[in-house]
DNA sequence: TTGTTAATTATGTACTACATAAGTATATTC
DNA sequence: GAATATACTTATGTAGTACATAATTAACAA
C-alpha cells in the first residue's frame, strides 16, 4: 500500500570501481596484518604492484584512506597507518541540508538520548568550578530580552555546550558540536518556540544540591517539549 | 610535568596537498550552491579547469567524496550529490586495534550514555510484541551454561541489540552495532567478568509493568559494573 | 661534534592515451 | 510514420610516463 511514492524508493545497481575495490582490499590487508599506528605501510609501487593496479587508482583508495584519518604520508619517508580521527569524517558530511529527513530525525532523537543519559557521568566529574562557570551562563540569560532569537539559540547552544564538557568526555563534546546545525536546523523550521518549564537556572541548582535522579527529571521536564513531538 | 611519556606527544605541521586543497573546495563549492542530493556537479574536466589542478588530483579528491557518500557517478551520464551515508564511514575506521584508548573509553562511555538515556524512547516506542521477543531472549540464557564465555557475549549482544531495535531509530541502531566491537575489546581486557545485580530478564519484567524511571534505576543496576570502573 | 653539501628516493602533480558504458543522433525496415 | 537497429558522441574509469618536491642518508668540511 506504499505505492503512493512519486520518487522510486529503489536502490540503483552498485558499479563497484577498481578504486573501490582497492580501498576494500586495504582495509582488509591492514587489519588481517594487524597493523597498528605507527606501522610503515609499504610503498605505492608495491602496493600498486600487488594489487595489479595502476598507481593512479591505488592513490584514489589511499586518499580515501587519508580522508577517515587512517593513513598519512610524508614525501621519501613513505605511508604510515595513524589513529583515525574518528569523528573528522563525521563532520564533513554533517550538513543538514544534503541529510535525508528520517535520519535527521535520528540524529535528533539520538541527542536527546544522551542528554537524558548524561546524569550519571556528569554526577562522576561534575566540580565546583564547572557548576559555577554553567551558573554564570544561565544567570546571564537573565539579563536579556527573551525575544532576542539569535541570543537564545546561542546561549540554549552554550548551557548545553558546557554541561557536555563538564562530562569530560571529549568524543562525547565534539559528537554534540557537530549534531548543532542538526538541532538548530530542525527548531528553525518549528513553528513557534519551545518554552520550557523547567530552565536552565533550575538545572543549575539541580546539579548543586539534587540527586542524579532528580537532575534526570529536570531534563527531561526542560526537554519535554521536543519529546512532546517526538511520535510513535 | 608530564615530560616523563617517551613518545614526544606533539603532531607534525601538517603538509596540505593539492587533493587536501580541492576537497575542502570541493565541499565549500557544494555548500555554498546550496547542492541538494539528486544534483548534477560540473564534470571532472571542467572542475579540474576551474580548480587550476591536473584531473588526477580533482579526482582523488572526488574519490574522498564518494567514500563520504556524499557524490556518485556512471560513465557518461556525470557525477551527482548523493544524500551521504553518515555512518557508513564510521563503520569502516571503528577498529578497536587502531583507536587510541582514550578515544576508546570516550566511546564506551558514550554507550552507557546512550543507554542510560534509552529509556524515554524506548517507552514511547515500545510494543507488546517486542517486548515478548525481548522476554525470549532473556528466558533463552537461562537455560545455558553460566560459565560459556561465548554464549554470554552472544546473549548479552542479543538482547541489547534487541533494545536499540525497540527504539525505531535506525541511525541509534547501527550506531550501537558500530560501538559492538569496541565493547567487546574493552570487555575482554577486563580481568574479572562484570555480574550485574539486575537480569536482563527483571529489566524485561520492568519494561513490562514499571515507570520509566523504575526501568531506568534497573539499567542502571545492570550497569553498574561498568559505571563503577568509571573514574573521575 | 657540528654544519654543509650532494645523492637518493618515495610521494606529489601533470599530462596523455585509451577503454567503457550510456546517452544521442542517424539510418533502416516495415 | 513508428519501431528497431546502427553508428556516433561523451564523461567517467584505468593505465602509463614523466617530472617536481621534500625528506633522508651519506659524504665531507670546519
Amino acid at each position: 500500500m506504499k505505492n503512493k511514492l512519486s520518487t522510486i524508493d529503489i536502490e540503483p545497481v552498485s558499479h563497484q570501481t577498481m578504486a573501490d575495490i582497492v580501498e576494500l582490499k586495504l582495509l582488509a590487508f591492514l587489519k588481517k596484518n594487524a597493523f597498528k599506528p605507527g606501522d610503515a605501510l609499504p610503498k605505492e609501487m608495491e602496493l600498486a604492484a600487488a594489487l595489479g593496479v595502476s598507481r593512479n587508482i591505488l592513490r584514489e583508495a589511499l586518499s580515501r584512506l587519508r580522508v577517515l584519518g587512517m593513513v598519512d604520508s610524508k614525501k621519501r619517508r613513505g605511508m604510515v597507518l595513524t589513529s583515525p580521527d574518528i569523528l573528522g569524517s563525521l563532520e564533513k558530511v554533517m550538513d543538514p541540508l544534503i541529510i535525508d529527513q528520517s535520519t535527521l530525525q535520528d540524529f535528533f532523537e539520538l541527542r536527546l538520548t544522551l542528554e537524558m543519559g548524561l546524569a550519571d557521568i556528569l554526577f562522576i566529574r561534575k566540580t565546583k568550578k564547572d557548576i559555577a562557570e554553567l551558573e554564570q551562563i544561565a544567570l546571564a540569560e537573565k539579563v536579556r530580552d527573551k525575544n532576542d532569537v539569535a541570543f537564545r539559540i546561542k546561549s540554549e547552544v552554550e548551557f548545553h555546550g558546557k554541561i557536555y564538557r563538564m562530562t569530560g568526555n571529549h568524543t562525547m563534546q565534539r559528537f554534540q558540536t557537530m549534531l548543532l546545525p542538526i538541532f538548530g536546523h530542525l527548531v528553525t523550521v518549528e513553528k513557534k518556540p519551545a518554552v520550557a518549564k523547567v530552565t536552565h537556572l533550575d538545572l543549575v541548582n539541580l546539579l548543586k544540591t539534587g540527586t542524579i535522579e532528580e537532575f534526570r527529571k529536570g531534563m527531561r521536564d526542560h526537554l519535554e517539549p521536543h519529546f512532546k513531538r517526538t511520535t510513535k
